[in-house]
DNA sequence: GATACGTGGAA
DNA sequence: TTTCCAAGTAT
């Protein structure tokens, strides 16, 4: 039953897709993995100029492992969670001296990498190399919560039971593409605040709109403010190291973020997680 | 399982 | 102006 999701979302797939340089045939797996990287928890809109910057400049892992992780970090610019870049850096450094410069092709080699969990290993095994996985992104568990279980969004966390149902929903032949189909219609169709079921090939067999599209019961999620957080904090001193061409005074950093306590701790935190360090003459840098 | 982790555009 | 949230992961 749910089965005939598939054919109506392909066909859909087939003539509205996005046509983004990661899901060119000429994309390197390399390419495709920075992309998902960069793509966790961030728009499309803001990673392609950053992508393009970066592939143009580190085309492959090796390149980029010749840098150091600061330069990564630098060039991460205003995306967010900066830690990812960290991770790019990383897996660029294990790809070049466990894989012989080669992307990993499976699912438990690349999970193995880090800063790649669950869906960025399914998503690069499945369409970089070609894999049948089930990929299990924000897009298609709303899809999936939608269409099938009649519910406006998904659990705050993937369950075993959603997972049970992705994995039932895997054609034999040509899983990637399923994969990108469905996450494509979550992201331009079956959006989280206003969704064009006008637009969807599935609306006639959604349960959710079926049932006079209902509001989600359960609690409101938490939205949690950013102005004065760690986290912002964190955000402006990064932002002064990047910016910086050398090393800078401890003031320059003062300078940013008054709450003397709170700046210390996001400093450590920086420190504690590599995204910054501390040189001998009491200055700080981007990691080196 | 809950929490920390950035940023900026749209409603 | 405030709130929501965007191809998640690690702890």
């Amino acid at each position: 039953m749910s089965a005939s999701l598939r054919e109506p979302i392909l066909d859909w797939y087939a003539e509205h897709n996005r046509d983004l340089p990661w899901r060119r045939p000429d994309a390197t797996p390399w390419g495709i993995l920075v992309s998902e990287i960069m793509l966790q928890q961030t728009p499309v809109a803001r990673v392609l100029p950053i992508w393009t910057e970066w592939m143009e400049r580190w085309p492959t892992p090796e390149a980029l492992a010749k840098e150091s992780p600061g330069e990564a970090v630098r060039h991460w610019g205003r995306l967010g969670y900066p830690r990812r870049a960290l991770n790019l850096h990383a897996c660029a450094r294990a790809i070049t001296a466990d894989h012989a410069g080669r992307v990993p092709s499976t699912y438990d080699e690349l999970r193995a990498l880090p800063g790649i969990g669950d869906y960025t290993a399914a998503a690069v095994a499945s369409f970089a190399y070609g894999g049948s996985h089930a990929v299990l992104d924000t897009n298609v568990r709303r899809v999936l919560a939608r269409a099938v279980r009649g519910e406006e969004y998904p659990p705050k966390a993937p369950t075993a039971a959603e997972r049970r149902l992705a994995e039932s929903l895997v054609p034999p032949v040509g899983a990637p593409r399923w994969a990108v189909a469905v996450m494509e219609l979550g992201a331009l169709v079956c959006t989280a605040r206003a969704p064009r079921c006008e637009r969807c090939p599935v609306t006639a067999q959604c349960a959710w709109r079926l049932a006079g599209r209902p509001a989600h019961d359960g609690p409101a999620r938490q939205g949690q403010t950013y102005a004065g957080t760690d986290r912002q904090c964190r955000g402006r001193l990064l932002a002064v190291l990047r910016e910086a061409h050398g090393p800078v005074p401890k003031d320059a950093l003062d300078a940013v973020w008054a709450d003397h306590v709170q700046r210390e701790r996001a400093l450590d935190g920086l420190l504690d997680d590599g995204l910054a360090e501390v040189l001998p003459d009491g200055t700080y840098q981007l990691p080196s």
